[in-house]
RNA sequence: GCUGAAGUGGUGGAAUUGGUAGACACGUUGGACUUAAAAUCCAAUGUCCAUUAGGACGUACGGGUUCAAGUCCCGUCUUCAGUACCA
């Protein structure tokens, strides 16, 4: 009985689908288990063996959970709306929905073989209309609600309404825009539909907006401020400008507090919770209001800053406005003008790029207003400069140059009086800036006190005087939520008079329309304006014809269609029901399956699917459409699988030719005007089609060797190349006899050698080339196959470099062909194999022979090839420890999330195993069940052939007993001053003083110390052993 | 700059609360089997010195605590990731 790895897979993933052995129950008696991964983009390229890994991690541990008699939900589907389908669509006209499907099944094919165990029948996409339908359902919620800050909650925007109606919006504590105006009841109740409308789009959660949104041209579309990166698009690299765009927007900010928070619930990763609150940003400070005099203006303005530190107000000596604040152009002084306007000129001119860059240079000009202080009333000048930012806080600044980095040198730079209000601390060279250790002084009311006793004390006088209050402020804005794309879910939206309506969620879904053409129209509109049959119809309730618009019954629909995020951001609810046809899913679901136990994905979704998932899973919380406000308890970034990238390299040449020339009849004279005996050069560079092994190249590479050592490193033959140098430079010549050379010599002008990518498939496990492979690969085959490769010792080696996996780079490993070289058992070993979960590692297949090995081991402990060769004799002392000391080391591992040293633990005991001569069906039995999880397929084929007739799946995970490890003796280092040098069996239960004894009884003790007197022996029993001396 | 993670043989990586550094693999070398190759099996394999016995040095670098430090403390350097004047 030979282990025929390919076999046995097939056989039992079949096995698995026709049985359906991993399909969840909703409500069963067991309790509950969730095992998420993030699902997967299906591209065009299919996976490689970097894709798969957080999958096999995640599938470890949901077959390790229903071994331990866990009701377990793994589910898997796509993420199927994105750009790439869409930029497809418009080079080749297929429609995405056709090759996103054709994908898929790519995807599905390819997961299938590496037998992970998820409940394929709760497979969703996001760009199904019976998916996308609870996205437009969700939209409509949130276009229906808002947001009461008093209650930290989300209502029905119908009450607000009722409010507006009985008491205008004076007292409602609501998250909303900042423009919003005050009204009364009967100003609300006398105000048009239209302006009802437009109050209303300024408190709901979603809403309809004029935002300066990042715009790329080259895209068509709007991104994302995370869908940037370094200023241009993270997807092709586009440049991206700023435009005003009426856009849908989320109003998230309102969750930012409840968003922090939370982060303090979930068993998230440390770094990737400080990425969630950076982003949010929080910071506690004071809202503080200054008068301005200026004799420009005759009611004197207030000026509103935002200050973290209102206890060091009276350490206030300026203020700074950023250039685009609105009371400049109001404040500025005639005098000021010119500079004012020529700055904010300078600065408009700098691109967003630049200020980023440029974060030393300090720059600024004085307005020539004055601010009076609320507390002194004296006249602080205020001044403008960029490092202020318009969209932060007010977009102003109280600057305290004593206690800020920026505000000091902004002072020292200007000359700007500097006043010290900290008790005990020399400001002349730097700024003071610990909070902690704060005392206030020089600062009336304020004096003698810290940090926090100030603070709260400035507030409080700021209340009194009516000049400011406790503010918090968030960096989080809200998420624009529009997109000018195709291959998206449509808004269930129509437009009448301008103002956007929700479609009756019963008419969901709002099916995305056929186009003709995926691109922008010829007016800028987004793809959605090419089709023609997209308007709504409010009598009859469904999508019709454009020509029938008529805006009193029939109108037209929204032509963005929705990001990336939207479907992705409550996806982990709809597995738990996926087939409901009238809720998300059925509250019994819900409420059983409740939130994701186990969730693995990359960290790249730290401040995008992550926050925003969060924010949709709070506000349906708050809807009570879902039991819970954090969607996942668990969350753990899988690291990257990185290729390691093959190079051969190729000598380059480049040759000086000298030579000198005879007399020239005169009509070459005009072209040579050289007089006789001149040296004239001319230059020939070659692509020499030698390539030089990794250790030829190691010693020449950055020399600059001459022509006659070339001859050491390959067959150089001077004479050819000089030949063909000087045919070269003869072609250039029109009548060839003219020219005799008198005298040449070929020299060599430069020589460089440069590696090349090669497909890593033709390199071996010493990385050498198969040079007869790549000189018949189809594809590169032509290129080498005049090549001279120069070998060392007989073969040709390839210098190797570890870089992220992909094409360009002819490192892309394709699971297929290592699940048909070694089966996907020996894949999944070795993906855990590689190192810890969240690391960054390079892949090499070479390696794969180890765990391949081992599961061959592993085969030949039950089978040889005479069949089985288990037995029911009684297992032996040693059997039984080398058994429980895997059990624990496997249990722990898998708890802990090490995979990689459950791999090796597992070799051990087979190795153990082998050399034991181990066949007691009591030791295999339960080695099995704890392999599955790991090497799912070899483990099923094991156990059934032991004779079970279920699965192995379910099988209760082996107990651990602690007794079957109790020693008798240890084998303790005996060290002199730290260092070991001998050891020594001693048994377990000695005491200390007999085990002193004994070590100093023992020559060697004696020949170590070499006649000197221990000064101290120091015992831990069951450790070590340490002579002092 | 700030935040987070990391730095151990030729390579991937092990090492519980400080207690025999380099488990387990890959690679390399030698050997067995074979006409040969593959496969398989056995042995060696951190570096240096030494014929051996043995010794010295070794976990990025420099200090420190301790009987004992990869592990704890202080400082420095390097790499990767995130972030960008947030008042």
């Amino acid at each position: 009985m030979k282990y025929n790895f390919n076999e046995i897979e097939a056989k039992w993933q079949k096995y698995w689908a026709k049985n359906q052995t991993f399909k969840a129950v909703n409500g069963s008696e067991k309790p509950k288990y969730y095992v998420l991964d993030m699902f997967p983009y299906p591209s065009g390229a299919g996976l490689h063996v970097g894709h798969p890994l957080g999958y096999i991690a995640s599938d470890i541990y949901a077959r390790y959970k229903r071994h331990q008699g866990f009701n377990v939900l793994h589910p898997q589907g796509y993420d199927s709306f994105g750009l790439p389908a869409e930029q497809y669509a418009i080079q080749t006209g297929q429609h995405p929905a056709i090759t996103t499907k054709d994908n898929i099944a790519t995807y599905r094919r390819q997961l299938d073989q590496i037998g992970f165990s998820f409940d394929w029948s709760r497979e969703v996409r996001t760009s199904d209309p019976s998916y996308y339908k609870w996205t437009q359902w969700i939209f409509i919620q949130l276009f229906n609600s808002w947001y009461c800050k008093h209650a930290q909650k989300a209502f029905e925007i119908k009450e607000l309404i009722t409010y507006f109606e009985e008491t205008g919006n004076g007292n409602i504590d609501a998250v909303c825009d900042d423009n919003v105006e005050v009204f009364t009841a009967e100003e609300w109740n006398a105000y048009s539909w239209e302006k009802q409308q437009d109050i209303l789009l300024k408190y709901r959660l979603t809403y309809l907006a004029e935002t300066e949104v990042n715009w790329c041209p080259a895209l068509g579309t709007v991104l994302a401020n995370d869908e940037i990166v370094n200023g241009v698009s993270e997807r092709g690299g586009h440049a991206v400008i700023r435009k005003k765009m009426t856009q849908w927007s989320m109003r998230i900010s309102a969750y930012a507090e409840r968003l922090l928070q939370g982060l303090e619930t979930i068993d998230w990763t440390d770094s990737l919770k400080e990425s969630q609150r950076n982003w949010i940003g929080k910071s506690v400070g004071a809202q503080v209001k200054f008068k301005v005099v200026s004799n420009e203006v005759k009611e004197a303005p207030e000026l509103e800053v935002f200050t973290t530190r209102p206890d060091t107000i009276f350490g206030v000596s300026f203020m700074t406005l950023a250039p685009e604040h609105e009371l400049v152009q109001q404040i500025t002084t005639p005098e000021q003008k010119e500079a004012v306007n020529a700055y904010i000129l300078a600065t408009a001119k700098r691109s967003e790029r630049d200020r980023m860059a440029d974060v030393k240079t300090i720059s600024g000009v004085f307005t020539g207003a004055y601010a009076i202080h609320p507390f002194t009333q004296k006249l602080i000048p205020i001044w403008i400069g960029d490092y202020v930012l318009a969209g932060y806080g007010t977009g102003a600044v109280m600057s305290v140059p004593c206690g800020d980095e920026r505000d000091y040198a902004f002072a020292k730079h200007f000359n700007i009086p500097i006043i010290n209000i900290f008790e005990g601390v020399d400001i002349s060279e730097e700024p003071f800036t610990d909070k902690q250790k704060t005392v206030i002084g020089n600062s009336d009311f304020l004096n003698g006190m810290n940090y926090k006793k100030a603070t709260k004390r400035a507030i409080y006088e700021l209340e009194q005087i009516e000049q400011g209050e406790g503010k918090t402020n968030y960096r989080l804005r809200d998420a624009v939520f529009s997109r000018q794309r195709y291959w998206g879910e449509p808004f269930p939206v129509y437009y009448v008079k301008g103002m956007p309506q929700m479609i009756d969620a019963a008419h969901l879904p709002i099916k995305l329309p056929e186009v003709e053409k995926y691109l922008p129209t010829e007016t800028g509109e987004p793809p959605l304006g090419n089709a023609t049959v997209w308007a709504w119809d409010t009598n009859k309730n469904e999508v019709v014809s454009n020509d029938l618009i008529d805006n009193e019954t029939i109108h037209p629909l929204e032509l963005n269609t929705m990001p990336g995020w939207a479907g992705s951001s409550f996806y982990f609810n709809r597995y738990m029901d996926p087939e409901n046809q009238n809720d998300i899913a059925s509250k019994e679901a819900m409420d059983y399956w409740k939130d994701v136990d186990l969730y693995i994905g990359g960290s790249e979704h730290a401040t995008g699917h992550l926050l925003y998932a969060r924010f949709w899973q709070k506000f349906l919380f708050d809807k009570g459409v879902v039991p819970v406000d954090e969607f996942a308890k668990k969350l753990i970034n899988q690291g990257m699988i990185l290729g390691t990238s093959a190079f051969v390299y190729k000598i380059n040449l480049e040759f000086k030719l000298i030579y000198t020339i005879k007399p020239l009849p005169e009509t070459i004279l005009l072209n040579y005007a050289q007089p006789f005996g001149k040296v004239k050069e001319q230059d020939g560079s070659v692509d020499s089609n030698y390539l030089v092994s990794k250790s030829i190249y190691e010693s020449y590479k950055g020399t600059n060797p001459s022509i006659d050592t070339l001859t050491f490193v390959f067959d150089f033959n001077k004479e050819y190349w000089k030949n063909r140098i000087m045919n070269q430079v003869l072609e250039n010549v029109e009548d060839k006899q003219v020219l005799n050379f008198y005298d040449v010599e070929l020299e060599l002008n430069n020589f460089n050698l440069k590696p090349i990518h090669v497909k890593v498939q033709y390199v071996n496990a010493s990385d050498e080339l198969d040079i007869e492979g790549l000189k018949s690969d189809r594809e590169f085959g032509e290129d080498y196959k005049d090549a001279e490769f120069i070998l060392e010792d007989g073969v040709y080696k390839v210098g190797r470099d570890v870089e992220k996996m992909s094409k360009s780079k002819y490192n892309v490993v394709n699971p297929d062909d290592i699940v048909s070289d070694y089966g996907a058992d020996s894949l999944r070993l070795y993906e855990m194999f590689l190192g810890p979960l969240e690391q960054y590692k390079p892949w090499n297949t070479a390696g794969i022979t180890g765990v391949h090995n081992f599961l061959k081991k592993l085969w030949k402990l039950y089978a040889d090839d005479n069949g089985l060769k288990i037995t029911d004799v009684a297992p032996t002392k040693d059997n039984l420890k080398t058994l429980h000391k895997t059990i624990k080391k496997v249990q722990e591992d898998i708890e802990n999330f090490s995979f990689n040293t459950s791999v090796s633990t597992f070799m051990i005991a087979a190795n153990e195993l082998t050399a034991q001569k181990c066949t007691s069906k009591d030791i295999l039995e339960p080695l099995l069940v704890l392999i599955s999880p790991y090497a799912p397929h070899i483990a099923e084929e094991l156990w059934s052939q032991l004779g079970n007739s279920e699965s192995i799946s379910t099988a209760p995970f082996p107990e651990f007993d602690a007794s079957h490890l109790v020693e008798s003796s240890k084998n303790y280092p005996i060290s002199f001053n730290g260092k070991t040098r001998f050891t020594m069996e001693l048994p377990l239960d000695m005491s200390k003083d007999d085990i002193e004894a004994a070590v100093l009884a023992n020559e060697k003790t004696q020949e170590q110390l070499a006649g000197r007197t221990p000064k101290k022996v120091i015992v831990v029993p069951g450790k070590i052993v340490n002579i002092v001396g």
